[in-house]
DNA sequence: ATGGCGCATGGAATGCGA
């Protein structure tokens, strides 16, 4: 099984790079954050004749989540239970018997301001609601998607000035998902150094690899042992017009194949 | 040097992202 996370930003700008990196890689499942268009924009019949079903939640301009799988999403839930929010930043659905958690994590502009305690809270609500719902009802769980937080010092450059993203309070939010139960996938494997997953435009960054490690695919305790590799694929960020962020990829050993004795 | 680029909205200039 592959599952895979990519923060699009602009699903109608990225269609075709989406569609043709559909074809090269054919995920099980594809996470897709920064749609930026509406329910009625998203490109259903497009998708559906690359071979993919898709559970979405989107808004007008900002933020936006989907889920795209070569079997249908079922049992699809939006937002974070318990938690009112109007920007669409979460979906959930179950393929096959994984659940698949799909979020846009939001970008907190800076430690002090509104949108960091908003940060916060939301990540808050979400550390809660897998802790003593989700993994307890989906022991197969996979949270995917743009979380906007480097864990560690190993995924940021070394001239990254800002607070943001990388501050202790995001990062103890971090810690708290893992201590739900689940694993950074990407770090149970080696990787070559300096591996990120976002770019900023400017600067020239890709090509200096200015970047950061934002973009995550955790999986449950069950899922551990089935991974397989984790990798950044960095071709679409080389595309003319691409997105800042590039698409992680998880392989998995899934479903387990048993000897019946 | 706090800019730079790219996207959305709206139809120019601004807000926002990370």
């Amino acid at each position: 099984m592959k599952i895979a996370t990519w923060n699009v930003n602009s699903l109608k700008v990225r269609l075709h790079q989406l569609l043709d990196w559909l074809d090269a890689n054919r995920p099980d499942v594809l996470c897709l954050q920064e749609l930026k268009l509406e329910d009625k924009a998203f490109p259903e019949a497009e998708i559906r004749t690359a071979g993919y079903y898709a559970a979405y939640s989107g808004q007008k301009t900002y933020n936006g989540v989907a889920i795209l799988a070569s079997s249908p999403p079922e049992d699809v839930t939006y937002g974070i239970p318990g938690f009112s929010d109007e920007q669409k930043r979460l979906i959930a659905a179950t393929v096959t018997d994984v659940r698949i958690v799909c979020g846009y994590f939001p970008n907190g502009q800076a430690p002090g301001s509104g949108k960091f305690a908003y940060k916060l809270a939301w990540l808050d609500a979400l550390a809660r609601w897998l802790g003593m719902e989700a993994l307890p009802i989906h022991p197969n769980l996979v949270l995917a998607g743009d979380f906007n937080i480097a864990p560690e010092a190993a995924d940021a450059h070394s001239g990254w000035k800002g607070e943001i993203l990388v501050s202790p309070p995001e990062r103890a939010a971090f810690r708290a998902l893992i201590e739900c139960g689940l694993t950074d996938s990407f770090r149970l494997f080696g990787q070559p150094e300096q591996s990120f997953s976002w770019w900023d435009y400017r600067m020239g960054a890709f090509r200096r690899n200015f970047g950061l490690r934002i973009d995550h695919i955790l999986v449950s305790q069950a899922l551990r042992d089935a991974c397989r590799a984790c990798a950044v694929d960095k071709t679409p960020r080389k595309l003319e017009r691409p997105s800042d962020h590039a698409p992680i990829v998880l392989e998995l050993d899934w479903p387990h194949k048993r000897l019946k004795i």
